[in-house]
DNA sequence: TTGTATGCGTTATCAC
DNA sequence: GTGATAACGCATACAA
């Protein structure tokens, strides 16, 4: 069985595709008895339009790209989870592609979505993407995106990102409120723009509270295996500073789980001996024990925010105007717990 | 800028659509000459062809589509992870729509993904699907389709799915080897075939070793709020069984890990009072405490499989063969850790 | 070796 | 109120 066209439709009611169609459009230009006629028979034979035939004539896909670093992660999947939800609603559909942190198939992965003519994109960046020339192809093509989480400082569209350095400055200065004074961080990568705003965010509040920031305090956790990386610094620190750190504020709550997990089995108690601040909120953060205190980052109002902007931005080019280039922050919050 | 198509390269080159169309195909009957003017251009001015274009003309879309009820699950995003990899190393694209354990939904999105001409599609059914009409109608439009791990066992199509009945089986069965012998059971909902399955694997390894099935013992679980779920089951039973109970297996591990938070705040010791044996083995399961012991279920290959046989029913549809309506059981095994 | 013509399914313009 | 017809961009059978 094949999907009914317009043209069968027609050929069995015995008129033109051009009134079949404007009947099934609600144009006024065509009988009440004609209308009728066709919209029952449509709906007897299930007739629903070609995609294909529409994009093409009408240079629209109702489709939205959507290019994230890993999938399997709680705080991008509730991101997804929200784009796909308002895309449903709205009739648009969503392609996801995963760029697995690799820059080349990220850059891939945008062209094939620009040949596909998707009619915008969400994307968050590899954390080695260092140039944007396939960010700059999209505006060239006209192809409205917004950038969400980690972004791009310095190529102008919309963005979607939360405040790192002063959710991290937070964290840190209620650490120090707290009364810890030894303060490590777990930090990602050198590249990823969160990676540096979070670093910064702790640095200030070290020197608002004039505590000095000791470089060896640092740890740069960027292979990939967040858990193990976490377990591996935590051990690190230790045989570098033995007890003499009191906190420790990690980039992600992985890195955080991971740490607890040492301290645990090598019976450091927490908070009592080192406290562990995360950051995300990840499902998992609620459920281990001690129970993390964390920097809570909401993947579905991030999500729901990035489509929003994005249909915005999607309206706005149907309207003939330039981009709105607008940046969403979104509120994030202190959760605290057991662990600190 | 708009994309360049075909009809302009062929102005610029003052030959014809036809012969711009051949080059680029390598068609063997165009002169070299006019092959490397034709791919010079192309290149240069980044010709890529319009996919509604192509679609329309082809009656093939190159995408496909994916209906799970929940993204953010770690079983399921490792499914659609595994999913996307290989559809994108073979140039398809995949639509991502979520049913949220909603029938209607689903309905609705197989139409919308039938409307918009997917070349097939994987779907892992809603706790509520009891009808099948949008899966016949999938078959009557003749759209390749593989049903993964929640499926339903009336309609045929291709399927991938794990040995529920076998897994669980096991899992009770090394309990009793253990030594447990009052073993409860949380299961899901009475609908989900998995959860039957699970089900009936435990009772088949209770009565296989003479123990008999105490009803009782088992709990439905099925206001999709797993870990609350676990710990309000955990609770009752204990009141109703007082600390005669010596062992859970249960349908996933959330439900195990909210038991577990349960007996922890108890001060009921896990697995010298209590075991608790989950399912799916989360990354989570090796991170709380103690460790669960789990069946691992593993998305990755789930998901690869999954989009191989899909990829096998494309290409059997496109030689005109029938369906394949193959079954790929995935296999299982026990994690063994701390909580038993 | 190249070009012409046709059709994929739909919409929109314009004539009737 | 209705119907040809062209166009969207591409691929292909056939003619030249």
């Amino acid at each position: 069985m094949r999907p009914v066209t317009l043209k069968e439709i027609a050929k069995e009611l015995g008129i033109s595709v051009a009134t079949v169609s404007k009947a099934l459009k609600g144009y006024q230009d065509v009988s009440p008895k004609t209308r009728k006629r066709v919209l029952e028979l449509t709906e007897k034979l299930n007739y629903s339009p070609n995609t294909a035939a529409i994009s093409l004539r009408k240079q629209h896909t109702k489709t939205i790209g959507v290019i994230i670093p890993t999938i399997v992660h709680y705080f991008f999947s509730s991101v997804i989870e929200a784009i796909i939800k308002i895309a449903d609603s709205k009739d648009y559909l969503v392609i996801l592609l995963q760029s697995d942190e690799n820059f080349e198939l990220e850059k891939k992965q945008v062209n094939l979505l620009l040949s596909k003519g998707i009619d915008g994109l969400i994307i968050s960046l590899s954390n080695h993407t260092r140039t944007y020339t396939h960010l700059k192809k999209l505006q060239d093509y006209n192809v409205p995106f917004v950038q969400i989480d980690k972004i791009s400082k310095i190529v102008h569209s919309s963005k979607v990102i939360i405040d790192d350095r002063k959710a991290a400055y937070n964290a840190v200065s209620y650490l120090i409120e707290k009364g810890y004074k030894k303060i490590a961080h777990f930090r990602a990568g050198l590249n990823p723009q969160n990676s540096i705003d979070r670093y910064l965010g702790y640095k200030k509040a070290l020197e608002d509270n004039d505590i000095p920031l000791d470089p060896s305090l640092v740890y740069i956790c960027d292979n990939n295996r967040d858990f193990e990386d976490g377990i591996f610094n935590a051990e690190k620190m230790i045989k570098e500073h033995g007890n003499s750190v009191d906190a420790i504020f990690t980039v992600n709550d992985m890195l955080a789980i991971g740490a607890i997990h040492y301290f645990r089995n090598n019976d450091i108690k927490i908070p009592e001996e080192i406290a562990v601040f995360g950051f995300s909120n990840w499902f998992m953060s609620s459920v281990i024990s001690p129970k993390l205190s964390t920097v809570n980052q909401d993947g579905s109002i991030m999500g729901e925010a990035a489509i929003n902007v994005l249909f915005e931005e999607i309206e706005n080019k149907r309207a003939g105007k330039p981009a709105l280039n607008k940046t969403v922050v979104i509120d994030t919050d202190l959760v605290i717990r057991e662990s600190t």
